[in-house]
DNA sequence: TTAACTGCAAATCTTTTGCACAATC
DNA sequence: GATTGTGCAAAAGATTTGCAGTTAA
């Protein structure tokens, strides 16, 4: 494991901010200024290959990472984006069950509107749409 | 509504194959040559916003299109990518218990992989990695 | 007529890749 | 010394957008 892989795993691993690439590269460079977004891709796609990161998909969005272990969730606003983790228990073995496969992992995204936006919707034009 | 916003209305809808923008595209060139790739586009994410449509974003892959009511969730090979319909009762429900949230839907990715895949890497390389 | 929608092409954004060089075993 | 990984820059792929022209209420 190189310095740089290392230092990738060891910024989206111990975030819980749940970074994209972008983000993990502008924070990698305070570190180690010289390291190319190139190569925090690079590391990002063989440290979720490795099981050693998770990779969040969100449509419209830049994909993030997440640590392993701890399995959650994530509950994800439909308005502002803002990502929460949540806690589900026994998903993958209620999936298996449903399907009768060997199912290797499950990735769940809820959708809602936050209390924030709630808000702010209340406030503006509740006559639209 | 546009006879272009119909059209990929009725494709996408219509099919149980998770059509691709692109494939949504060709299929509608078919019916009527002069529309356009971006006009497609704008009208997928216009159907989807407006819940006439379900969009299912899975990394490294171009967002996929499906009907929606008939709710089902998708189990995917990590192998060769292949997507399948599951039904799994009471996801909704366990969600918005879990978190105490107005969870407005859920979209749920199981990984697998798939029989045909199974047997490729049985009879390739049995001790790699 | 006027507002909304289209086709087209260029732009944008995210991610991947080729290559010469550097680091590591 | 060979292999593997890096930095850089260019390319690729998916999607969005500006704009002038078209369609349709």
């Amino acid at each position: 494991m190189t310095k740089q892989k290392k230092l990738v795993l060891d910024i989206a691993a111990n975030s819980n901010a749940h970074l994209n690439a972008e983000e993990i590269f502008l924070l990698a460079k305070k570190e180690m200024p010289a390291i190319a977004l190139g190569t925090v891709y690079r590391n990002l796609n063989i440290l979720v290959e490795e099981g050693l990161l998770r990779r969040i998909s969100i449509a419209g969005q830049p994909d993030r990472f997440d640590h392993v272990g701890d399995e959650h969730e994530h509950l994800i606003c439909r308005q502002c984006g803002k990502l929460r983790d949540i806690r589900v228990d026994g998903i993958l073995d209620k999936i298996k069950s449903a399907t009768g496969e060997d199912v290797l992992s499950v990735s769940l995204s809820a959708y809602y509107i936050c209390a924030d936006c709630r808000r702010c919707l209340r406030h503006t034009d509740m006559t639209a749409n």
